[in-house]
RNA sequence: GCUCGAGUGGUGGAAUUGGUAGACACGUUGGACUUAAAAUCCAAUGUCCAUUAGGACGUACGGGUUCAAGUCCCGUCUCGAGUACCA
């Protein structure tokens, strides 16, 4: 080679290197462009119609990322950089849920305070165990997201959660009218009682509040008034039944329960008599139900949420309970049930109770005592999750006592049974066995008789529910009804003679707000006396102590119950040392002032509950939870991605919350969440060895174990020995010819290989390195069985996570193929909201794309830059103009998979059309923007922009460029498409048939036979009938 | 059990109101370039039959409506998600 050779050969690879797609330096330098400029920092005063675009926050794991968490934050970026460009003042913030229970456990283990691993978590470190941590925002920075972080919240920061102390302050401040229908300062309710008691007072409260009169309530004292102020007010303190889980040793709502154990863990747990804490949101069921109309959610979380809520119109019955079984003390009592089948009450020949009503002991005859207590002590046994997993099992007992029938006074058994639950409704059930399954199955298995109340039905087999077809017989005033009529007549009635009234039930309980944890926001409350008192909101925030372990005390106190300095003085309104409390027995004149606080924190979804509104603030933050100027601009939220796991959590109580600060004034909107989607899990493809032990029959020493691959495993068990193995075993025993023993093999053995083990992202492993890894240890004596070395492991499609050794992590993506492809892929995979696998050898198919995109801008001598002011070719116009249509009806649909595929065939198309012209290639780089924003501004840039593209205008769509003057005609035999035929658009559809029928490959298909009909449906298609 | 969703090539998935099924990719196979590899490019690729021309079948299964069905209707099966004795 010569010297001149050599040094073209050299510049040309220079060239080469420059004009070449390198995205990892294209990526890093807009990314720190657009922080330095601030570009996605929103205003909150803009000529540009608002639009606000929020994902759910994170919260912040020591694991980090892996490439299923960013999905939803892509197509919400995808979003909003689309509005941005059609004009609108996009908010798109983003921070952190970093209260929880894994950085608590986190501490417990390791002694940190969380305060400080959810720090590293966020921003990255090593921690006290030597793990070095990314961090979520450098992981989330490396993907280009158009996040403005001058808006960042973190639920734990002591400035957030002092205003989250605020919101709960005003909720013990209010009470709920239902006359009104909104909260309401609960002074005004003081000054109602004050002045005429609370019998007119229609208010969501506790159960059982008597009824006083004004005299009555100025005389009680202020405990006792106290006392019923807690029965009213929206956040209150009481003792009910939580569930309990004492291996996390907390309380847990009803919807971090599944299936009986915890959500997080799958720990038991118990039913307890707790004082806790609890929020007041059944007196919001109904609009919460209603408020689902107007809200852009898919059907399936709507859903979910009323069945949460879980109405059911019916009636309330009262049934007297017959004196001869009764003590004198309890004469005259009832038993009050809900029912949703009124119609049916002449076919009640049994109640049931739920075993554990106190009602129970108290109505048992004597000579049943005995049968009662066996059951309930074996039904209180029980767990619940037992009880809800054996629900086959019909099992129950006979008080011995009766109640009367309202109307036909006749006695009806009491029984109990566990398939009433104590938490619904009454507890208690007027049994009506031929209209309802359970009741039906108790009846038979007990031998209780089976009034049939319905005209014309067999009820020998089983219970007859339907409804519509439903008509009352036996039933005396109600015969002849259908079940409308038959419902509202049997309430009419059962309300003149004062045994029942119609109502309305809901399952939605009221959630319990306290968690006995030590990593969740203090409660602003101090106990006097043990009447609790919220701090004064001008002294937050009550920020969290310093305790030397997070445990529970000795005294199963909560991990605060450990602080030492964590007392109120209400003199100097600061937090002091428990010392300075003096106990109450001491008296008033010993008082200095110092009380106890609050030694239970708040759950994870009060930080999440509003912190959509914080966003929206931005400078007077320790003035205000958020302005009215920045909460009336910004209103609410207009697009929420995020998991449809939150259904009934966070969702509804957000829902909630927004609806109270509504109601107070404080907000302006009814709903925070405008419109959503929920994006599907991705899913991680696990990588299994198959594994099997071969039996040398002579001899019980001679056992070799294998791993081989699925195919040569199917074909031992079809009796093929895999030539590798044979040769193997050759090796070792000599020639196969010489052999004296058969070959047995066991069952297959499964081994999870985790995918640092294979080769790049193929399914090679890595024997080697597999050998040598802590997981091969119980297979030391395996011999891996390759063919020409290479071993293929089996994927399987599961869950990504760490566990199953099959997570992707983005960082590496971003490494080797760029952010954009990563975004790019991520939307290409498949439709947002389906659950779909990711496979990482599929990705070259948009890193391709991208350099296709590169190349089709940089198409010049040595692959410079080369884009020219020559005017677009009619063919390039149309491409463009189809790609603008398409592109911008996906993002509106929500369809960004098929937008990536238009985008390919846009480049596809004008790489081939050779177009270099500005006119076409500027808006094509803009309609990308959105996808691979960090490949776009280096584009823009280069056509000559000073400006980010994200101040661009996305493309005007126009039409005139896709009109056509043929169309290539599929011509069909009876449906059938047999060849295309090129016509013209205006031609009519009687020449249309005619050149059809004049054409030779018609003639040729119809074989002499003479169609029966021609159906031409112009600019369509040609079907020949016959 | 109930509710909702989904079943399309070897794989991920297209097909907007019934109108050319399998777009776009991955993978595979063959080829070009290269000493070689990588990269890139070209071609083929639903299944079956046929040398070709071409033909038959084909969107979970069985029926139906229609000139025409992945799409609409009825029934069945399978998978996924949610929910679970809610009176």
């Amino acid at each position: 080679m010569t010297l001149l050779n050599l040094e073209s050969l050299s510049r040309k690879r220079k060239k080469h290197k420059i004009m070449k797609y390198h995205f990892n330096a294209i990526e890093a330098k807009w990314q720190k462009y657009w922080a330095e400029k601030g570009t996605f920092h929103a205003s909150n005063e803009s000529e540009k119609p608002k639009y606000y675009v929020l994902d759910m926050f994170p919260y912040p794991s020591g694991a980090g990322l892996h490439v299923g968490h960013p999905l939803g934050y892509i197509a919400s970026d995808v979003y909003a950089r689309y509005k941005r460009l059609k004009g609108f003042n996009v908010l798109h913030p983003q921070g952190y849920d970093s209260f929880g229970l894994p950085a608590e456990q986190y501490a417990i283990q390791t002694g940190q305070h969380p305060a400080v691993t959810t720090k590293v978590n966020i921003e990255g470190g090593v921690d006290n165990q030597g793990n070095t941590i990314a961090g979520y925002r450098a992981q989330l920075d490396k993907i280009g997201f158009s996040f403005d972080w001058s808006r960042e919240v973190r639920t734990s920061d002591p400035q957030y959660y002092k205003w989250t102390q605020w919101i709960f302050i005003q909720l013990f401040e209010s009470w709920y009218n239902y006359d009104t229908n909104k909260a309401e300062d609960i002074e005004d309710l003081v000054s109602a009682f004050a002045k005429a008691g609370n019998a007119q007072i229609n208010a969501a409260c506790d159960e059982g509040i008597a009824t006083f009169t004004a005299e009555e309530w100025n005389a009680f004292s202020e405990k006792e008034q106290q006392d019923i102020l807690l029965g009213y007010r929206l956040t209150y303190l009481a003792e009910t039944e939580v569930n309990w889980c004492p291996a996390l040793g907390t309380v847990l709502a009803n919807d971090e329960i599944v299936n009986g154990v915890s959500e997080r863990g799958g720990h038991p747990v118990v039913r307890k008599k707790m004082t806790q804490w609890s929020m007041r949101i059944s007196a919001y069921a109904e609009r919460l139900l209603q408020g689902l109309e107007n809200i852009d959610w898919s059907e399936s979380i709507k859903e979910v949420q009323r069945n949460w809520i879980g109405k059911s119109v019916g009636a309330q019955v009262k049934f007297k309970i017959k004196n001869d079984v009764r003590s004198s003390t309890v004469e005259n009592s009832f038993i009050e049930v809900f029912t949703t089948r009124p119609d049916t009450i002449f076919g009640v020949s049994f109640m049931t109770l739920a075993p554990e009503l106190d009602l129970v002991h108290e109505i048992t005859t004597p000579e049943q005592k005995a049968e009662v207590d066996a059951y309930i002590e074996v039904t209180a046994k029980r767990s619940e999750r037992d009880r809800m997993a054996d629900v086959k099992t019909i099992s129950g007992a006979f008080t011995g006592a009766y109640a009367e029938h309202p109307f036909t006074k006749e006695p009806i058994p009491i029984w109990i049974g566990d398939y009433v639950l104590a938490g619904y409704g009454t507890g208690a059930v007027m049994a009506v066995p031929c209209g309802d399954q359970r009741d039906y199955n108790f009846a038979k298995h007990f031998g209780i008789p089976i009034p049939n109340v319905f005209e014309g039905v067999d009820i020998s087999e089983e219970a007859f529910s339907d409804k519509a077809a439903t008509v009352i017989t036996n039933s005396d005033f109600l015969n002849g009804l259908k079940y409308k009529k038959a419902v509202k007549l049997a309430i009419y009635e059962l309300e003149k003679i004062g045994a029942g009234t119609g109502k309305t039930n809901y399952r939605l309980r009221d959630a319990v707000f306290s968690r006995q944890r030590y990593w969740g926001e203090p409660f602003p409350v101090y106990y006097k006396n043990g009447i609790p008192k919220m701090i004064d909101a001008q002294h937050l925030p009550i920020v969290l102590p310093e305790v030397e372990k997070y445990l529970p005390t000795e005294e199963g106190e909560p991990p605060l119950g450990r602080a030492d300095v964590w007392a109120w003085d209400t003199k100097n309104n600061k937090v002091v040392s428990n010392d300075l409390v003096r106990s109450s027995a001491v008296e008033n004149s010993e008082d200095n002032g110092v009380y106890p606080l609050e030694l239970n924190t708040m759950p994870g979804w009060a930080g999440s509950s509003w912190y959509f509104f914080r966003y929206m603030e931005k400078a007077k933050r320790d003035e205000v939870f958020a302005s009215k100027e920045a909460l009336d601009y910004w209103g609410n939220v207009d697009l929420y991605i995020g998991g449809s796991e939150h259904g009934t959590g966070h969702l509804l109580y957000s829902r909630f919350w927004v609806k109270f600060l509504k109601d107070r004034g404080f907000v302006g909107v009814d709903e925070p969440f405008q419109k959503m989607i929920n994006q599907g899990m991705i899913l991680g493809e696990s990588a299994f060895a198959y594994g099997c032990k071969i039996k040398l029959s002579d001899s019980e020493s001679k056992i070799e174990k294998f791993f081989i691959s699925k195919k040569d495993y199917e074909n031992l068990e079809n009796g093929e020995t895999p030539a590798e193995l044979e040769s193997w075993l050759e090796k070792k025993y000599g020639d196969k010819k010489q052999w004296d023993f058969e070959i047995n093999y066991d069952p297959r053995i499964k081994v999870r290989v985790f995918l640092n083990f294979l080769k790049g992202f193929t399914n090679e492993l890595n024997v080697e390195d597999f050998k040598n890894s802590e997981m091969f240890k119980h297979y030391k004596d395996f011999q891996v069985i390759s063919k020409d070395g290479i071993y293929l492991v089996e994927r399987e499609i599961e869950k990504m996570s760490k566990s199953k050794g099959n997570v992707v992590n983005p960082d590496e993506i971003c490494e080797q193929y760029g952010a954009d492809t990563l975004r790019m892929y991520e939307m290409f995979l498949g439709p947002l909201e389906q659950a779909k696998p990711w496979n990482t050898a599929g990705i070259s198919g948009v890193h391709n794309f991208l350099k296709k995109l590169w190349k089709l801008y940089h198409s010049g001598a040595d692959e410079s830059f080369n884009v020219t002011d020559e005017s677009a070719s009619k063919d390039s116009l149309k491409t463009l103009h189809k790609t603008i249509k398409k592109v911008e009806e996906d993002i509106e649909n929500f369809s960004f998979n098929t937008s990536v595929s238009t985008f390919m065939i846009a480049v596809n198309e004008l790489t081939s059309q050779k177009c270099t012209s500005r006119a076409i290639l500027e808006p094509l780089v803009i309609l990308i923007a959105p996808y691979a924003p960090h490949i776009a501004e280096e584009l823009w840039e280069k056509l000559g922009h000073n400006e980010s593209i994200s101040e661009a205008v996305f493309p005007i769509f126009d039409a005139s460029h896709l009109v056509e003057s043929t169309k290539n005609y599929p011509i069909s035999f009876n449906g059938k498409m047999k060849f295309t035929l090129e016509l013209p658009l205006d031609m009519s559809k009687d020449e249309i048939e005619k050149t059809v029928m004049a054409h030779e490959k018609t003639q040729m298909y119809l074989n002499g036979r003479e169609p029966k009909k021609v159906i031409v449906v112009p600019g369509k298609i040609v079907n020949i009938v016959g």
